[in-house]
DNA sequence: AAAATCTACGGAAACGTTTACGGAGCACCA
DNA sequence: TGGTGCTCCGTAAACGTTTCCGTAGATTTT
């Protein structure tokens, strides 16, 4: 007997759909006998509420959407686990939505979300996403919008972010200190503000150390591996090559790694280098990847907790929150 | 001005409801000075239709369930991005859920998405559940289901996995005919059907070539690095330890990997070591990791076809697929 | 015995849609 | 002039819930 409703129930008990209703949800206004009935009836016929019906009326679907650039990257999923840990905690449900770094994707994403009527939303902008009046339209709808990782100053909204340019000063002025002389940085695509303030924090660690910046060793790729890779080739056989690199993430130092043995280029003797995420597989590269950690699982926690208490308290709106996460130095054996 | 609904923009029109609901599905029926103020109004005020009214008179959601066991796995990642694709090509929405492993969670899950009427279930078993009852509730409800690399014989479903009997055989056999004399398992969890698959593949190659197998040469984990790692320490450290293993996925591997270079113990000369997924980073790793490669973002896309040709003709629904997809060895260093 | 209170239930509106049906208004033709 | 047909629109039911309000009957109070 497919999907059975409250109706069915009531029609076989003789009964009226309010009186189903309070019986399930366990209301002093009904009759013991007739609770036991109901329920018995309900469990027999696998009775399971519908979701839509409840959200329609509620005008509350306990569920938050997540839109993430890629789903196969664990920076991101491990952000997912955090914040379907602390909202599961709270009852509600998350859907989680890839935007695979394209804007037409998002746009279309979010008006799913507002379609679905999620409560809230936590996003990680796509790299190619320049344009923001879908995601500042939630404003106007009144749904609680959070940005980690990937944010932007002209949506408005929570952000929630690592500290990017302490991770890149920190990389930066490892390399010095180890006595490295032409530094390069894969920096990631340019209008990303992730990848404008890990490059700042290089650039200012060369400034305070008295240290050129020198263009052509600034080298831009997406997050892939394969781009960097091919990047990477590059940058290593120009006239005079670096001696480091620091890459703006650990997927892309993987590049940088897969090049400089396809060069036969020793890491670290001939090349330092420095990742950024310091993925669960880093410590088992060969060498090991000196990288910076930066904090994931708990930065989907924190969405978490801000997305809901946003939802819980609509009226203190106003009051934008704007988290910024410790990186810190892992050193390994890449340098 | 928040949730725009069909009622506000007749009211404001002065017509009716269904009126605009015509023009704002292009139907004959509306003068076309109607549907251009219809349009326009709509669009002025974020118009969002409401998925969940619609999926109640329509009583279909067009949208699929989606349950693995994590998300941070790239061979689960790859199977939602394949499975995800072809979904949306076809105008479906994908929400994906994660069990964990764990069989509460799986069930609560799986009622949740009866809950949002789900048009169909697209499922990997978590290696807890070894009660069914959940998912063959499925059946009686008129949910099509498929099970994809986690399946069983106890569900009533679609099933579409990897050779993993092929695939055991193919691993075990190279490392026979490397000369490999002492060769181990390190297996999966046990009531996990792909554990018993590529188990029982790599005796029937032993059995083939006349090699004995040995109880003390097969141990179990799960398939987490840290949890492979410490099984791989004791293996390594038994009076007569192997000298070759195959690793029931690329994340024990890892651990094993992790294990080898703890002791000192040189892959691949003192210890040929061979996966099971090929991973992204296998090629990366020192040596690089000679693996079974399994089919992911393929499983996805055949997942999600049978599942969408069962919802598009649910008279068929008797007629279940069973698909296996071929396995094959990449050989690289670590054997 | 009448009045007040309590218990258990039903009626009905509402949430935001879609859609079958019917009908008003108009033009056209015989 | 009356019938026919078309165009455009409205009414209302339905989807599956929740919840406010009302009420019949039983029980208690005065």
């Amino acid at each position: 007997m497919p999907q059975v409703s409250i109706k069915d129930i009531a029609r076989m008990l003789n009964i009226s759909i309010a009186t189903v209703s309070r019986a399930l949800h366990d209301r002093y206004d009904v009759h013991p006998e007739t609770r036991k009935k109901v329920l018995e009836l309900a469990e027999k016929l696998n009775y399971r509420p519908s979701s839509q019906a409840i959200g329609l009326v509620k005008r509350r679907t306990n569920t938050i959407g997540m839109v993430v650039p890629e789903i196969d990257n664990q920076f991101f999923s491990e952000i997912i686990n955090g914040l379907e840990n602390v909202a599961y905690q709270a009852g509600f449900n998350v859907m989680i939505f890839q935007s695979q770094n394209i804007y037409e994707r998002e746009v279309k994403i979010i008006d799913q979300l507002i379609g679905a009527r999620v409560d809230g939303i936590a996003i990680s902008i796509a790299s190619s996403t320049v344009d923001f009046k879908h995601l500042n339209l939630l404003k106007e709808m009144d749904i609680p919008l959070v940005m980690f990782d990937r944010v932007s100053d002209e949506v408005y909204g929570h952000k929630i972010i690592n500290d990017n340019i302490e991770g890149g000063y920190l990389a930066a002025e490892y390399l010095i200190k180890q006595g490295r002389k032409r530094i390069a940085h894969v920096g990631g695509v340019e209008n990303l503000k992730i990848s404008q303030q890990r490059l700042h924090g290089f650039k200012a660690a060369l400034r305070d150390y008295q240290m050129e910046f020198k263009e052509e060793y600034l080298v831009r790729t997406t997050f892939k591996i394969e781009d960097s890779f091919q990047v990477a080739l590059k940058l290593l056989q120009i006239p005079e090559p670096p001696d480091a690199i620091f890459a703006v993430s650990d997927y892309v130092a993987l590049g940088v790694l897969k090049a400089a043995k396809e060069l036969n280029i020793k890491i670290p003797e001939e090349l330092a280098l420095v990742g950024f995420s310091n993925l669960a597989v880093a410590p088992l590269l060969e060498p090991s990847l000196t990288t910076i950690n930066q904090q994931s699982y708990a930065i989907g926690e924190e969405s978490a907790r801000i997305l809901l208490e946003h939802i819980a308290h609509p009226e203190l709106k106003t009051e934008l929150q704007n988290k910024i996460f410790k990186t810190n130095l892992v050193i390994r054996n890449s340098a």
